[in-house]
DNA sequence: TGTACATCAGTGAACGCGCGTTCACTGATGTAC
DNA sequence: TGTACATCAGTGAACGCGCGTTCACTGATGTAC
């Protein structure tokens, strides 16, 4: 966290990371168009036209902080699959699973709502490519996850294997609207409490409608 | 639709319209940041500071632009509403009426991406305060609208009045970030009518699952 | 019906701002001999 | 181990841009007498 400031001689240290770790401040504080390079220069310590040693122009930094912000909703997401007691079986595993890392993208969304915005409001520069920088310490990006959860419930006959395709964009959609909602529409005034109280039952929703 | 270009002398006709109906066109073109102040008034024919006669400030116009964004939606609905064929009694009616808004709301993000995310991208200016000018000509705005019919849904026996509560924010949370999704997120690349089937199945979803 | 006048919608010119980006440079670093 | 040198990360100065907004103004319009 935050920006390194220590330099040997004149040089920087690790000016690219300097320069990602403001970029990810700034899109935390403000969402993508925060990310602003000569702030993020400034921060660092630095003249504004040292950051083209790093980044070939300010799209360049923004896709940066837009991976290094999926990677942190990812991490999340394992860090509420971390938490979970196992052994219930496999049946009841999987469907834990799912609603665990449903709640972590909602709260995620709530508590670092810039970061949120900039992982979903920024255009992805080659698209259609799953960029390895968005993935989580697991190796797999938000997206991946909930497949293999979903792949999970099919083996553990909890979900039909005629309902499995394309049910992950049954299950986003329903956890993505309500954070999107949540954060700029018109659940914008509810209180995070009342905001996951809203989620288990979206996910009771899921569940019931997969 | 366009700009109001005829003046009577070297006053201007209504350029407040003017001014709005440039700034539609923009945000329809390159949603909320493409609202520029400065655009609207060479739109309208005129000099940059004119607009101040209509709006306090580039804010007011751009929450009058998404006002009329939203408003659009609302028709677009009730336009899909006006094209059912009624009759099959009070229930099918109602249900159908939930999946023709639904499947109109996601239309819309489709056809109208730059009103659509005006209409939801930009925090009101009075919060909490429902805009009468974001009412389609039915006279409600998208959120009333999936309320009644969430009601009528009640009234017909289709919905047990114990989920009532809350029900449009479960309903809302799916169809909204199919929508969401499908214009910014990872189905982006998906086609129209993939969409389409998708907001298909996710309406299956939450039908089942209400 | 005609005239004087107040109103106020739009003009013209200018402001400061911060942005992304380009240029020619300098001097610390690490390498080759 | 010592020295010459190429590399290239960061400097310093400047650019053009378009933006929102402020100011003092002008002259067409509609109203009051």
């Amino acid at each position: 966290m935050g920006v390194t400031k220590a330099r040997r001689g004149y040089r920087h240290g690790d000016l690219r990371r300097a320069l990602l770790d403001a970029g990810v401040a700034l899109a935390r504080a403000g969402g993508p168009d925060a990310v602003v390079l000569r702030e993020a220069t400034r921060r660092a310590g630095v003249v504004p036209n040292a950051a083209y040693r790093h980044f070939a122009s300010r799209d360049a930094l923004l896709q940066a902080v837009r991976a290094a912000a999926l990677a942190a909703l990812a991490n999340a997401m394992e860090a509420e699959l971390a938490r979970l007691p196992p052994g219930w079986g496999a049946a009841n595993d999987a469907r834990a699973r799912l609603r665990a890392t449903g709640l972590a993208y909602v709260r995620f969304a709530l508590e670092e709502t810039g970061l949120f915005r900039t992982a979903f409001g920024v255009p992805p520069a080659q698209p259609g490519v799953a960029d390895p920088a968005a993935a989580g310490a697991s190796g797999l990006n938000p997206f991946q996850m909930l497949g293999a959860i979903l792949d999970q419930m099919v083996a553990a006959g909890v979900l039909p294997a005629a309902r499995r395709p394309a049910a992950e964009y049954l299950a986003w959609s329903a956890v993505h609207g309500l954070a999107m909602l949540a954060i700029e529409g018109p659940l914008r005034r509810l209180s995070h409490p009342e905001v996951a109280a809203l989620a288990q039952r979206v996910l009771d929703m899921v569940e019931q409608g997969l």
